[in-house]
DNA sequence: ATAATATATGAATAATTGTTCATATGTTTA
DNA sequence: TAAACATATGAACAATTATTCATATATTAT
């Protein structure tokens, strides 16, 4: 057995056919990582209650907060992620700034998800 | 003003009747914790990859470690995270485990994240 | 039975993340 | 202009997580 070529896992390769073609159809790195992103913004109860109260009706800060229990502060740095990710948007209106979410790709995504929770 | 109150946030509640019902259709907590979970078990560059490779065909343990350049271990622990979300299923063969993707609301909720992060 | 191999897993470690606290910014009202 | 208020944000801390390393389990081949 030849031990001379780099061994990228510390066991052999079964099927090298699909590994070759499958390493060909394989997202580039960054579409990847973007997709990581989304999801990560998604991962958090938090978020998920926001995203959820903005899929009912637009909010401002300090109601959400009220409606979680949660500081204005804790808010606040969750809706940047979500502002990070374009999950939501927001317009000012004097010194209240009203949340919304930014299309329905997000209530489309947090349907399925849902199915698939359900979907014991 | 009255203090006696006890506060939910540093704030004071603007919209009273919106935060009462959206609180009254607010989804129940073990709900929105498994949500959390789903999108937690998404939310790796990795396992990404992982399920998109599934997608693409049935696969082994050594054959994702290689596929992906990475060891059979953090492969294997990844998968178990997979796992209990019932993101993938497996099957054995010998001493092969060959892993397929659960059902396609893996599919769909993958594609549904693609073309949010693609709607630029 | 023994060796080799495919996979799983516990412990340890480094990196990431959610919340709090203190404070800053910007808008409105007195 | 000063005080009150809605929101944002940097720093700190605790909790979570991804990977590595060492090792265990189970199956196959010798």
């Amino acid at each position: 057995m030849n031990n001379n070529e780099p061994k990228m896992c510390d066991c052999t390769v079964i099927h090298v056919d699909v590994v070759e073609r499958v390493k060909g159809e394989m997202p580039e790195e960054k579409k990847m990582y973007d997709l990581a992103e989304l999801f990560k913004s998604l991962s958090d109860q938090t978020r998920l209650k926001i995203l959820f109260a903005l899929s009912k009706n637009e909010m401002c800060v300090c109601d959400i907060a009220a409606l979680l229990g949660m500081s204005q502060s804790a808010i606040s740095h969750q809706l940047r992620v979500l502002r990070n990710t374009r999950l939501v948007k927001y317009q000012k209106s004097g010194k209240v700034v009203y949340y919304t979410l930014d299309d329905n790709h997000v209530n489309a995504i947090f349907k399925q998800g849902l199915d698939h929770v359900a979907h014991k």
